[in-house]
DNA sequence: CTTGAAAATTTTACAGTGTCAAGATATAGG
DNA sequence: CCTATATCTTGACACTGTAAAATTTTCAAG
Protein backbone atom coordinates (compact mmCIF):
# COMPACT_ATOMS: atom_id res chain seq x y z
CA UNK A 1 0.00 0.00 0.00
CA UNK A 2 2.46 2.60 1.09
CA UNK A 3 5.15 3.43 -1.53
CA UNK A 4 8.43 1.62 0.06
CA UNK A 5 11.10 3.51 -1.72
CA UNK A 6 12.29 5.72 0.57
CA UNK A 7 15.98 6.19 1.68
CA UNK A 8 15.66 4.19 4.86
CA UNK A 9 17.46 1.37 3.65
CA UNK A 10 19.21 2.66 0.27
CA UNK A 11 20.98 -0.70 -1.30
CA UNK A 12 24.05 1.32 -2.46
CA UNK A 13 25.13 2.41 1.19
CA UNK A 14 25.25 -0.39 3.03
CA UNK A 15 28.25 -0.84 4.72
CA UNK A 16 27.63 -2.07 8.42
CA UNK A 17 24.66 -4.92 8.27
CA UNK A 18 24.60 -7.34 5.18
CA UNK A 19 20.92 -6.20 5.04
CA UNK A 20 20.16 -9.78 5.29
CA UNK A 21 16.08 -9.95 5.48
CA UNK A 22 12.89 -8.16 4.60
CA UNK A 23 13.72 -4.81 6.24
CA UNK A 24 17.45 -5.53 6.47
CA UNK A 25 18.05 -3.48 10.22
CA UNK A 26 14.53 -3.37 11.43
CA UNK A 27 16.08 -3.76 14.97
CA UNK A 28 17.96 -0.82 14.50
CA UNK A 29 15.31 1.13 12.42
CA UNK A 30 12.89 0.60 15.10
CA UNK A 31 15.20 1.62 17.70
CA UNK A 32 15.97 5.02 15.59
CA UNK A 33 11.92 5.52 14.94
CA UNK A 34 11.45 5.12 18.99
CA UNK A 35 13.86 7.79 19.87
CA UNK A 36 12.44 10.27 17.10
CA UNK A 37 9.08 9.44 18.51
CA UNK A 38 10.37 9.76 22.58
CA UNK A 39 11.84 13.21 21.45
CA UNK A 40 9.22 14.52 20.07
CA UNK A 41 6.09 13.73 21.78
CA UNK A 42 7.85 12.36 25.39
CA UNK A 43 7.00 8.54 26.63
CA UNK A 44 3.86 9.73 27.21
CA UNK A 45 3.25 10.04 23.57
CA UNK A 46 4.98 6.66 22.56
CA UNK A 47 2.74 4.37 20.87
CA UNK A 48 4.50 0.82 19.77
CA UNK A 49 1.99 0.71 16.47
CA UNK A 50 3.40 4.32 15.92
CA UNK A 51 6.75 3.50 16.06
CA UNK A 52 6.33 0.61 13.46
CA UNK A 53 4.83 2.92 10.83
CA UNK A 54 7.42 5.21 11.24
CA UNK A 55 9.82 2.44 10.52
CA UNK A 56 7.78 1.73 7.46
CA UNK A 57 6.40 -1.89 8.64
CA UNK A 58 2.96 -3.08 9.86
CA UNK A 59 1.98 -2.54 13.64
CA UNK A 60 2.50 -6.48 14.53
CA UNK A 61 6.89 -6.30 13.39
CA UNK A 62 8.04 -5.01 16.41
CA UNK A 63 6.98 -8.70 18.28
CA UNK A 64 9.09 -10.21 16.22
CA UNK A 65 12.05 -8.30 17.39
CA UNK A 66 11.73 -7.14 21.00
CA UNK A 67 8.57 -9.39 22.10
CA UNK A 68 6.49 -6.10 23.45
CA UNK A 69 6.36 -2.82 24.17
CA UNK A 70 8.45 -3.22 27.70
CA UNK A 71 11.03 -4.97 25.48
CA UNK A 72 11.31 -2.41 23.17
CA UNK A 73 11.89 0.25 25.74
CA UNK A 74 14.49 -1.78 27.97
CA UNK A 75 16.79 -2.08 25.06
CA UNK A 76 16.53 1.34 24.39
CA UNK A 77 17.11 2.19 28.00
CA UNK A 78 19.97 -0.71 28.05
CA UNK A 79 21.43 1.30 25.04
CA UNK A 80 20.94 4.24 26.87
CA UNK A 81 23.14 3.08 30.40
CA UNK A 82 25.83 2.10 28.33
CA UNK A 83 26.17 5.54 26.23
CA UNK A 84 26.29 6.63 29.91
CA UNK A 85 28.90 4.52 31.07
CA UNK A 86 30.94 5.05 27.56
CA UNK A 87 31.20 8.80 28.70
CA UNK A 88 31.70 8.99 32.12
CA UNK A 89 34.99 7.20 31.07
CA UNK A 90 35.67 8.90 28.65
CA UNK A 91 35.45 12.44 30.83
CA UNK A 92 37.13 11.08 33.48
CA UNK A 93 39.82 9.27 31.50
CA UNK A 94 40.39 12.98 30.24
CA UNK A 95 40.34 14.50 33.47
CA UNK A 96 42.97 12.42 35.07
CA UNK A 97 45.54 13.40 32.03
CA UNK A 98 44.59 16.94 32.10
CA UNK A 99 44.82 17.13 35.84
CA UNK A 100 41.02 18.09 36.55
CA UNK A 101 39.15 16.69 39.09
CA UNK A 102 37.64 12.79 38.19
CA UNK A 103 34.82 13.72 40.22
CA UNK A 104 33.99 16.99 38.90
CA UNK A 105 34.14 15.36 35.56
CA UNK A 106 32.12 12.47 36.69
CA UNK A 107 29.16 14.78 37.40
CA UNK A 108 29.49 16.94 34.10
CA UNK A 109 29.82 13.60 32.09
CA UNK A 110 25.65 12.25 34.44
CA UNK A 111 24.98 15.75 32.94
CA UNK A 112 25.81 16.06 29.99
CA UNK A 113 24.80 12.94 28.94
CA UNK A 114 21.01 13.62 30.29
CA UNK A 115 21.14 16.65 28.14
CA UNK A 116 22.46 15.02 24.97
CA UNK A 117 20.05 11.67 25.29
CA UNK A 118 17.26 13.11 26.45
CA UNK A 119 14.94 9.92 25.51
CA UNK A 120 17.38 7.66 27.08
CA UNK A 121 17.79 9.46 30.32
CA UNK A 122 14.27 9.76 31.14
CA UNK A 123 13.24 6.23 30.26
CA UNK A 124 16.64 4.14 32.28
CA UNK A 125 14.96 5.68 35.39
CA UNK A 126 11.39 4.69 34.73
CA UNK A 127 11.21 1.23 36.58
CA UNK A 128 7.49 0.82 36.05
CA UNK A 129 8.05 0.97 31.83
CA UNK A 130 11.18 -1.39 32.00
CA UNK A 131 11.87 -5.35 32.19
CA UNK A 132 14.37 -5.81 35.17
CA UNK A 133 14.64 -9.43 34.18
CA UNK A 134 16.69 -8.16 31.50
CA UNK A 135 20.05 -9.11 30.92
CA UNK A 136 21.50 -6.70 28.91
CA UNK A 137 19.52 -3.53 30.78
CA UNK A 138 20.66 -5.24 34.43
CA UNK A 139 24.31 -5.50 33.20
CA UNK A 140 24.48 -1.67 31.22
CA UNK A 141 23.16 -0.02 35.15
CA UNK A 142 25.69 -2.31 36.93
CA UNK A 143 28.48 -1.20 34.53
CA UNK A 144 27.34 2.45 35.28
CA UNK A 145 27.21 2.20 38.69
CA UNK A 146 30.41 0.78 38.93
CA UNK A 147 32.09 3.93 37.18
CA UNK A 148 30.59 5.77 39.50
CA UNK A 149 31.75 3.56 42.55
CA UNK A 150 35.09 3.50 41.32
CA UNK A 151 35.79 7.22 40.96
CA UNK A 152 34.51 8.36 43.81
CA UNK A 153 36.64 5.31 45.58
CA UNK A 154 39.80 6.66 43.75
CA UNK A 155 39.04 10.16 44.94
CA UNK A 156 39.16 9.32 48.73
CA UNK A 157 40.73 5.70 48.89
CA UNK A 158 39.39 4.31 52.27
CA UNK A 159 37.64 6.98 53.29
CA UNK A 160 35.06 6.51 55.97
CA UNK A 161 32.37 8.18 55.11
CA UNK A 162 32.71 7.55 51.21
CA UNK A 163 28.98 5.17 51.01
CA UNK A 164 27.42 8.61 52.24
CA UNK A 165 29.43 10.14 50.01
CA UNK A 166 28.72 8.30 46.77
CA UNK A 167 24.91 8.69 47.67
CA UNK A 168 25.13 12.15 47.68
CA UNK A 169 27.23 12.43 44.47
CA UNK A 170 24.40 10.41 43.11
CA UNK A 171 21.24 11.71 44.43
CA UNK A 172 22.73 15.44 44.16
CA UNK A 173 23.61 14.97 39.99
CA UNK A 174 20.45 12.58 39.57
CA UNK A 175 18.64 15.21 41.02
CA UNK A 176 19.98 18.18 39.53
CA UNK A 177 19.81 16.57 36.03
CA UNK A 178 15.77 15.67 36.87
CA UNK A 179 14.70 18.32 37.69
CA UNK A 180 16.39 20.11 34.27
CA UNK A 181 14.57 17.92 32.28
CA UNK A 182 11.35 18.02 33.84
CA UNK A 183 11.50 21.93 33.62
CA UNK A 184 11.23 22.68 37.26
CA UNK A 185 14.68 25.21 37.27
CA UNK A 186 13.69 27.08 34.40
CA UNK A 187 11.01 28.95 36.13
CA UNK A 188 14.34 30.36 38.51
CA UNK A 189 16.79 30.48 35.27
CA UNK A 190 14.33 32.09 33.10
CA UNK A 191 17.06 34.03 31.35
CA UNK A 192 19.20 31.36 29.98
CA UNK A 193 18.52 28.56 27.85
CA UNK A 194 18.21 25.43 29.33
CA UNK A 195 21.77 24.16 27.91
CA UNK A 196 23.36 27.39 29.66
CA UNK A 197 21.31 26.49 32.62
CA UNK A 198 23.13 23.07 32.55
CA UNK A 199 26.12 24.21 31.97
CA UNK A 200 26.81 27.04 34.86
CA UNK A 201 24.35 25.96 37.47
CA UNK A 202 25.88 22.55 36.99
CA UNK A 203 29.30 23.75 37.39
CA UNK A 204 28.61 25.85 40.42
CA UNK A 205 26.34 22.72 42.08
CA UNK A 206 29.68 20.32 40.73
CA UNK A 207 31.68 22.80 42.18
CA UNK A 208 30.37 22.93 46.03
CA UNK A 209 29.82 19.19 45.60
CA UNK A 210 33.33 18.06 45.39
CA UNK A 211 34.65 20.72 47.48
CA UNK A 212 32.31 21.07 50.01
CA UNK A 213 34.66 23.34 52.69
CA UNK A 214 34.44 26.82 50.66
CA UNK A 215 30.63 26.31 49.94
CA UNK A 216 30.04 29.44 52.18
CA UNK A 217 32.81 30.98 49.60
CA UNK A 218 31.81 30.25 46.32
CA UNK A 219 29.73 31.62 43.62
CA UNK A 220 30.77 35.15 42.85
CA UNK B 1 -26.99 -2.13 38.85
CA UNK B 2 -24.45 -2.04 41.37
CA UNK B 3 -25.22 -1.97 45.07
CA UNK B 4 -24.59 1.81 45.63
CA UNK B 5 -24.96 1.79 49.45
CA UNK B 6 -21.15 2.06 50.59
CA UNK B 7 -19.79 3.66 53.39
CA UNK B 8 -18.01 6.26 51.16
CA UNK B 9 -21.30 8.78 51.77
CA UNK B 10 -22.50 7.85 54.90
CA UNK B 11 -25.30 10.61 55.58
CA UNK B 12 -24.80 10.70 58.96
CA UNK B 13 -21.27 11.78 58.67
CA UNK B 14 -21.13 15.53 56.53
CA UNK B 15 -20.09 18.08 57.78
CA UNK B 16 -17.53 19.57 55.23
CA UNK B 17 -19.65 19.25 52.38
CA UNK B 18 -23.68 19.53 52.00
CA UNK B 19 -24.07 16.22 49.54
CA UNK B 20 -25.66 17.94 47.07
CA UNK B 21 -25.98 15.27 44.07
CA UNK B 22 -26.03 11.99 43.11
CA UNK B 23 -23.20 10.64 44.29
CA UNK B 24 -22.36 13.29 46.58
CA UNK B 25 -18.50 13.32 47.09
CA UNK B 26 -17.39 11.74 43.09
CA UNK B 27 -14.54 14.35 43.12
CA UNK B 28 -12.98 12.89 46.11
CA UNK B 29 -13.73 9.13 45.22
CA UNK B 30 -12.38 9.46 42.01
CA UNK B 31 -9.41 10.96 43.66
CA UNK B 32 -9.44 7.89 46.36
CA UNK B 33 -9.68 5.76 43.70
CA UNK B 34 -6.96 6.87 41.71
CA UNK B 35 -4.29 6.97 44.58
CA UNK B 36 -5.25 3.67 45.08
CA UNK B 37 -4.54 2.49 41.34
CA UNK B 38 -1.35 4.31 41.26
CA UNK B 39 0.15 2.43 44.20
CA UNK B 40 -1.45 -1.00 43.38
CA UNK B 41 -0.39 -0.74 39.39
CA UNK B 42 2.06 1.94 39.18
CA UNK B 43 1.39 5.56 36.69
CA UNK B 44 1.80 3.25 34.16
CA UNK B 45 -1.30 0.64 34.82
CA UNK B 46 -3.64 3.93 36.12
CA UNK B 47 -6.26 3.82 33.75
CA UNK B 48 -9.06 6.58 33.69
CA UNK B 49 -12.33 3.90 33.10
CA UNK B 50 -10.72 1.61 35.56
CA UNK B 51 -10.81 4.66 38.09
CA UNK B 52 -14.26 5.35 37.32
CA UNK B 53 -15.25 1.86 37.97
CA UNK B 54 -13.81 1.83 41.33
CA UNK B 55 -15.64 4.82 42.27
CA UNK B 56 -18.78 2.94 41.11
CA UNK B 57 -19.74 5.19 38.28
CA UNK B 58 -19.66 5.27 34.57
CA UNK B 59 -16.56 5.76 32.33
CA UNK B 60 -17.90 9.07 30.89
CA UNK B 61 -18.79 10.57 34.84
CA UNK B 62 -15.11 11.86 35.25
CA UNK B 63 -15.43 14.13 32.38
CA UNK B 64 -17.31 16.28 34.30
CA UNK B 65 -15.14 16.94 37.60
CA UNK B 66 -11.68 16.71 35.73
CA UNK B 67 -12.13 17.05 31.92
CA UNK B 68 -10.08 14.18 30.84
CA UNK B 69 -7.12 12.12 32.50
CA UNK B 70 -4.64 14.93 32.29
CA UNK B 71 -7.08 16.95 34.93
CA UNK B 72 -7.58 14.56 36.83
CA UNK B 73 -3.74 13.41 37.52
CA UNK B 74 -3.02 17.81 37.92
CA UNK B 75 -5.54 17.92 40.30
CA UNK B 76 -4.08 15.24 42.24
CA UNK B 77 -0.44 16.07 42.28
CA UNK B 78 -1.55 19.92 43.00
CA UNK B 79 -3.09 18.20 46.39
CA UNK B 80 -0.01 16.23 46.70
CA UNK B 81 1.92 20.00 46.41
CA UNK B 82 -0.45 20.70 49.06
CA UNK B 83 0.27 18.12 51.76
CA UNK B 84 4.35 18.70 50.89
CA UNK B 85 4.18 22.58 51.96
CA UNK B 86 2.11 21.40 55.08
CA UNK B 87 4.68 18.61 56.05
CA UNK B 88 7.77 21.17 55.26
CA UNK B 89 5.99 23.77 57.68
CA UNK B 90 5.35 21.22 60.25
CA UNK B 91 8.64 19.73 60.49
CA UNK B 92 10.75 23.35 60.09
CA UNK B 93 8.13 24.50 63.14
CA UNK B 94 9.00 21.71 65.49
CA UNK B 95 12.79 21.93 64.80
CA UNK B 96 12.46 25.57 65.25
CA UNK B 97 10.78 24.98 68.76
CA UNK B 98 12.75 22.16 69.77
CA UNK B 99 15.97 23.58 68.81
CA UNK B 100 17.06 21.35 65.96
CA UNK B 101 18.01 21.88 62.48
CA UNK B 102 15.52 23.62 59.90
CA UNK B 103 17.32 22.72 56.91
CA UNK B 104 18.24 19.19 57.93
CA UNK B 105 13.87 19.47 58.63
CA UNK B 106 13.12 20.42 55.74
CA UNK B 107 14.64 17.60 53.52
CA UNK B 108 13.75 15.16 56.27
CA UNK B 109 10.18 16.30 55.56
CA UNK B 110 11.19 16.00 51.45
CA UNK B 111 11.93 12.57 51.95
CA UNK B 112 9.60 11.39 54.42
CA UNK B 113 6.28 13.25 52.15
CA UNK B 114 8.25 10.75 49.24
CA UNK B 115 7.49 8.08 51.23
CA UNK B 116 4.12 8.57 52.57
CA UNK B 117 2.51 10.14 49.52
CA UNK B 118 4.53 7.38 46.91
CA UNK B 119 1.67 8.17 44.48
CA UNK B 120 1.65 11.74 44.65
CA UNK B 121 5.47 12.51 44.43
CA UNK B 122 6.09 10.72 41.39
CA UNK B 123 3.34 12.16 39.75
CA UNK B 124 4.58 16.03 41.11
CA UNK B 125 7.42 16.02 38.74
CA UNK B 126 6.13 14.30 35.71
CA UNK B 127 5.83 17.26 33.17
CA UNK B 128 4.31 14.96 30.55
CA UNK B 129 1.36 13.85 32.39
CA UNK B 130 0.04 17.09 33.86
CA UNK B 131 -1.93 20.43 32.81
CA UNK B 132 0.74 23.17 33.68
CA UNK B 133 -1.91 25.88 32.71
CA UNK B 134 -3.67 24.63 35.54
CA UNK B 135 -3.81 27.60 38.59
CA UNK B 136 -4.03 25.15 41.31
CA UNK B 137 -1.20 22.93 40.12
CA UNK B 138 1.05 26.67 39.53
CA UNK B 139 0.04 27.90 43.01
CA UNK B 140 0.76 24.61 44.77
CA UNK B 141 3.93 23.99 43.38
CA UNK B 142 4.91 27.82 44.00
CA UNK B 143 4.03 27.41 47.43
CA UNK B 144 6.37 24.63 48.19
CA UNK B 145 9.35 25.88 46.29
CA UNK B 146 8.52 29.32 48.57
CA UNK B 147 8.87 27.24 51.59
CA UNK B 148 12.29 25.66 50.66
CA UNK B 149 13.62 28.68 49.60
CA UNK B 150 12.54 30.51 52.78
CA UNK B 151 13.95 28.03 54.63
CA UNK B 152 17.53 27.94 53.16
CA UNK B 153 17.57 32.38 53.44
CA UNK B 154 16.62 31.92 57.50
CA UNK B 155 19.76 29.64 57.37
CA UNK B 156 21.96 31.75 56.12
CA UNK B 157 20.72 35.65 55.71
CA UNK B 158 22.65 37.01 52.82
CA UNK B 159 25.10 34.20 51.73
CA UNK B 160 26.44 34.69 48.51
CA UNK B 161 26.68 31.34 47.21
CA UNK B 162 23.04 30.63 48.53
CA UNK B 163 21.60 30.05 45.14
CA UNK B 164 23.85 27.49 44.62
CA UNK B 165 23.38 26.35 48.31
CA UNK B 166 19.64 25.48 47.18
CA UNK B 167 20.12 23.72 44.28
CA UNK B 168 22.45 21.74 45.56
CA UNK B 169 20.08 20.98 48.10
CA UNK B 170 17.57 20.65 46.28
CA UNK B 171 19.08 18.69 44.03
CA UNK B 172 20.46 16.14 46.45
CA UNK B 173 17.43 15.35 48.17
CA UNK B 174 15.22 15.37 45.30
CA UNK B 175 18.06 12.99 43.72
CA UNK B 176 17.50 10.93 46.73
CA UNK B 177 13.80 10.49 46.65
CA UNK B 178 13.45 9.79 43.01
CA UNK B 179 16.21 6.87 43.51
CA UNK B 180 14.81 5.31 46.46
CA UNK B 181 11.18 4.79 45.32
CA UNK B 182 12.79 3.96 41.56
CA UNK B 183 14.30 1.06 43.06
CA UNK B 184 17.74 2.55 42.34
CA UNK B 185 19.10 2.16 46.04
CA UNK B 186 17.54 -1.43 46.63
CA UNK B 187 20.60 -2.76 45.44
CA UNK B 188 23.37 -0.96 47.40
CA UNK B 189 20.71 -1.38 50.78
CA UNK B 190 19.63 -4.67 50.04
CA UNK B 191 19.39 -5.99 53.52
CA UNK B 192 17.40 -3.20 54.67
CA UNK B 193 13.87 -2.26 53.91
CA UNK B 194 13.04 0.73 51.91
CA UNK B 195 11.76 2.61 55.07
CA UNK B 196 15.09 1.40 56.79
CA UNK B 197 17.07 2.96 53.76
CA UNK B 198 15.02 6.30 53.80
CA UNK B 199 15.85 6.61 57.58
CA UNK B 200 19.20 6.08 57.96
CA UNK B 201 21.18 6.89 54.54
CA UNK B 202 18.45 9.61 54.34
CA UNK B 203 19.83 10.93 57.42
CA UNK B 204 23.36 10.58 56.53
CA UNK B 205 23.12 11.96 53.23
CA UNK B 206 21.53 15.37 55.25
CA UNK B 207 24.20 15.31 57.73
CA UNK B 208 27.00 15.71 55.30
CA UNK B 209 24.38 18.00 53.34
CA UNK B 210 23.76 20.31 55.88
CA UNK B 211 27.36 19.72 57.69
CA UNK B 212 29.77 20.60 54.47
CA UNK B 213 33.38 20.79 56.47
CA UNK B 214 32.84 17.52 58.66
CA UNK B 215 32.24 15.76 55.46
CA UNK B 216 35.43 13.52 55.70
CA UNK B 217 34.65 12.54 59.32
CA UNK B 218 31.28 11.27 60.04
CA UNK B 219 29.53 8.15 59.17
CA UNK B 220 31.28 5.63 61.77
C1' DC C 1 -46.64 20.50 45.52
C1' DT C 2 -45.73 21.41 40.70
C1' DT C 3 -42.64 22.86 37.33
C1' DG C 4 -38.71 23.89 34.78
C1' DA C 5 -33.94 24.70 34.28
C1' DA C 6 -29.38 23.18 35.39
C1' DA C 7 -26.17 19.88 36.91
C1' DA C 8 -24.65 15.01 37.17
C1' DT C 9 -24.45 10.77 35.17
C1' DT C 10 -25.21 7.14 31.60
C1' DT C 11 -25.42 5.48 26.99
C1' DT C 12 -23.68 5.18 22.57
C1' DA C 13 -20.17 5.70 19.26
C1' DC C 14 -15.52 6.16 17.27
C1' DA C 15 -10.71 6.12 16.44
C1' DG C 16 -6.70 4.28 18.36
C1' DT C 17 -3.92 1.07 21.23
C1' DG C 18 -1.18 -3.65 22.59
C1' DT C 19 -1.11 -8.36 21.84
C1' DC C 20 -2.18 -12.74 19.96
C1' DA C 21 -2.98 -16.27 16.22
C1' DA C 22 -2.74 -17.43 11.63
C1' DG C 23 -1.30 -16.64 7.02
C1' DA C 24 2.13 -14.89 3.55
C1' DT C 25 6.97 -14.11 1.99
C1' DA C 26 11.66 -14.09 1.34
C1' DT C 27 16.22 -15.90 2.60
C1' DA C 28 19.59 -19.44 3.54
C1' DG C 29 21.27 -24.04 3.32
C1' DG C 30 20.94 -28.35 1.31
C1' DC D 1 15.52 -26.39 -7.32
C1' DC D 2 13.37 -27.09 -2.72
C1' DT D 3 12.10 -26.57 1.74
C1' DA D 4 12.75 -25.02 6.50
C1' DT D 5 12.94 -21.02 9.17
C1' DA D 6 13.15 -16.47 10.52
C1' DT D 7 10.69 -12.22 9.10
C1' DC D 8 6.85 -9.76 8.30
C1' DT D 9 1.59 -8.92 7.33
C1' DT D 10 -3.27 -9.52 8.10
C1' DG D 11 -7.08 -9.91 10.92
C1' DA D 12 -9.19 -10.10 15.26
C1' DC D 13 -10.05 -9.00 20.16
C1' DA D 14 -10.47 -6.50 24.35
C1' DC D 15 -9.38 -2.34 26.01
C1' DT D 16 -8.50 2.68 26.13
C1' DG D 17 -9.76 8.16 26.05
C1' DT D 18 -12.90 11.36 24.41
C1' DA D 19 -17.03 13.40 22.45
C1' DA D 20 -22.04 13.83 21.76
C1' DA D 21 -26.54 12.66 22.73
C1' DA D 22 -29.87 10.85 25.94
C1' DT D 23 -31.31 10.41 30.63
C1' DT D 24 -31.81 11.04 35.39
C1' DT D 25 -31.55 13.71 39.52
C1' DT D 26 -31.28 17.98 42.10
C1' DC D 27 -32.64 22.47 43.28
C1' DA D 28 -35.11 26.65 43.33
C1' DA D 29 -38.90 29.21 42.15
C1' DG D 30 -43.72 29.66 41.40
Amino acid sequence: MKPKSLQVSDPSAQETAPAPYHHGALREALLVAAEEILLERGVEGFTLRNCARRAGVSHAAPAHHFGDVKGLLTEFAAIGFDRMTALMRQYVVTANRDGGMPLHALGRAYIDFAMLHRAHFQLMFRYDLLDHTNAHLSEAGGAAYAELESVIEAADPGGSGNETRRLLVWSAVHGFATLLLEGKLDAFYGHKDRKRIAQEAGDALLGMLTNPSQSERSAA
